[in-house]
RNA sequence: UGGGGCGUCGUCAAGCGGUAAGACACAGGCCUUUGACGCCUGCAUUCGUAGGUUCGAAUCCUACCGCCCCAGCCA
């Protein structure tokens, strides 16, 4: 054993960490992330993934990819694909280890012929209502079943009976024999199958019966003889059963179940039935819509993997309910583009500047670095001439105190290109549209003044010659409250915030993104980080999403 | 009211009987051709509460309080 110094664990790689010592345990970690597929994975997904994976990782053990596919009532094929771009885009490979619940249909027919043949299971025929009544109450014990003493014959010929159909849904189901008064109602005769006449996306018409999830998922860990079964919290009361089944059936495998706390975030919901609820509804657009915390829709708002799993990383795992500030996962997305993007100028909100002693037909080209710390991302050229667009925020007919952009008067630097003061405001008489004019100082090229005079204000621009017409999305958070789920009473979709989209299109853009790659990300200058979405971006011309604006202190001060 | 879990800074989170890490947020300051980035400083005499054990307790014991989960033939 190595001696481990670093820094520390979260309890499961710690439990984790000390199984491995234990000569008595398997000396090799397998681990598992089980999607069932009806729905989009999202970040709360990609918490477990990348403890999954990672602790796999970590001890050179394995993880495996199965999907829980025992519910064909809700199972569609259309999300196997989905999910499994999604991790592997997130960064993460199972190899061969490619599995389906549903591969193991067979083997836990057999497990449930053994616990019939036990007489640990039987076949019951109280319709659900009537079983709600017999299991009891949180406070009070439930009663046993009628159907509970029926032979081990009749019981093994009812079930091949519900496996072949003779039965219609809903008038048989087999369940575990255990005890109707455990205060765990989990163990008040759980259901093992039920009888759904449901084509299954893998088997097909092959069978009349499904397992229920306790009976399929311990199972499923035990054959592909996973060590380690991560699950959230929810689950912690399904752990006496998970290890019921497996010691009665004496299973090869014994998988140790540990629960830990699922994620929530705030202004955001986590659950995969109230995003599906807002995909069928039309709240937004489709799953990979880049207001929502999917996966996909991270992706498309031009999160980078590298970015959600460092984020995974830092909220650390516990069993304390919690609900992490988004600002967080802002955060790492700033982190790692601000080393990566290369920067652009972009007015998103145009204002015509005119230089009046900037001769009309002159053109010029500055040279504008692709990045302020790391000159091995180079430079390029902006083309500069007369008419300029700034920022309409640049400007001010009556500043503020503090306030060090644009004003008549003032002096600023045009960034990479030249200091220019403004002269006076005109209103254009037909358009009603302001045009600032200035005058620039043409000693002052590349934007440094040339006899060391301070300027405080840098401010960005594009030429109105070169500029490029462009559509930019700006993104806020989709929900206005913290916790859109805190009340129970109030419909969680009445906190959506209505202004969670804006569309811009008439932005403009540095000639040189013309070129930007779908897909690409850059960061517009005192703006924030942009994305040149995928799938709207066409060459020639890109439409970007807003990905993260930057920290903005005089938007704070100004507050 | 039965069972299971959890309570350390505004939000996450280390800590495992020897005198409260770190991150985000927040507040100041420096730097600055991005009011960005970076850098510096500050930010829990206190760990849900009350008792107890101990030279010493966030860590051990007792009681209480609060929050979450469970009565699907969902996962």
């Amino acid at each position: 054993m190595t001696i481990n110094n670093e820094k520390p664990k979260d309890f499961i790689r710690a439990i984790i960490a000390a199984d491995l010592a234990d000569s008595t345990k398997p000396d090799e970690l397998v681990s598992r992330f089980p999607p069932e597929p009806n729905g989009y994975l999202h970040i709360g997904h990609a918490k477990s993934i990348c403890l999954n994976f990672g602790v796999a990782a970590e001890n050179q053990g394995c993880c495996h990819l199965r999907f829980d596919d025992t519910n064909p009532a809700k199972e569609e094929k259309k999300y196997i694909g989905a999910i499994i771009a999604d991790i592997r885009w997130l960064g993460f490979d199972w190899g061969e280890n490619l599995f389906y619940a549903s591969d193991y249909f067979e083997q836990f027919y057999e497990y449930a012929v053994k616990l019939v043949k036990m007489g640990l299971a039987y076949v019951c025929d109280l319709s659900a209502d009537e079983m709600r009544q017999y299991r009891g109450t949180l406070t009070e014990p439930g009663q046993n079943s009628p159907y509970r003493n029926r032979t081990i014959t009749e019981n093994l010929f009812l079930l091949a009976g519900m496996r072949r159909g003779d039965f219609p849904e809903g008038s048989h189901i087999l369940r575990a024999k255990i005890d109707m008064a455990s205060p765990n109602l989990n163990m008040r005769d759980p259901a093992i199958y039920r009888i759904r006449k449901i084509t299954h996306h893998r088997t097909g018409n092959e069978w009349n019966i499904y397992p229920i999830y306790d009976f399929a998922h311990c199972l499923s860990d035990a054959i592909e003889g996973i060590t380690h079964s991560l699950c959230t919290l929810e689950f912690q009361d399904h752990r006496p059963l998970y290890d019921w089944y497996l010691d009665t059936l004496r299973t090869e495998h014994h998988p140790q179940q540990i629960e830990f706390s699922r994620l929530n975030l705030t202004y955001t919901v986590m659950s995969k039935r109230k995003l599906l609820q807002l995909v069928t509804e039309n709240m937004v657009d489709g799953w990979d819509d880049p207001r929502m915390l999917t996966i996909a829709g991270l992706r498309r708002r031009g999160y980078t993997p590298e970015a959600i799993r460092n984020f995974c990383a830092i909220i650390g795992i516990s069993k304390k309910d919690s609900r992490i500030d988004m600002g967080v996962l802002e955060n790492c997305i700033r982190e790692d583009l601000n080393e990566k993007a290369p920067r652009a100028l972009v007015v998103l909100h145009p204002l015509k500047l005119i230089i009046d002693n900037y001769p009309d037909d002159q053109e010029d080209e500055l040279t504008a670095a692709n990045h302020p710390k790391n000159s091995a991302m180079g430079s390029r050229k902006v083309p500069f001439c007369k008419e300029i667009y700034i920022e309409q925020a640049d400007f001010m007919e009556e500043p503020p105190k503090k306030f060090y952009r644009l004003a008549p008067g003032r002096e600023v630097r045009l960034r990479f290109a030249y200091l220019v003061t403004c002269e006076y405001v005109r209103k254009d008489p037909v358009t009603g549209e302001l045009e600032i004019h200035c005058t620039y100082d043409p000693a002052s090229r590349g934007g440094s003044a040339p006899d060391g005079r301070k300027v405080k204000g840098t401010i960005h621009w594009v030429s109105a010659r070169h500029g490029i017409n462009a559509e930019v999305r700006l993104y806020d958070r989709l929900f206005a409250v913290e916790n859109p789920e805190a009340d129970s009473e109030v419909d969680f979709k009445t906190h959506l915030n209505p202004d969670s989209l804006t569309i811009l299109d008439n932005c403009v853009l540095e000639p040189s993104l013309a070129g930007a790659a779908p897909g690409s990300r850059y960061q517009f200058e005192r703006q924030g980080y942009f994305y040149a979405d995928h799938k709207d971006s066409s060459p020639g011309k890109p439409v970007f999403n807003k990905i993260a604006g930057l920290r903005d202190s005089w938007a704070k001060r100004a507050k």
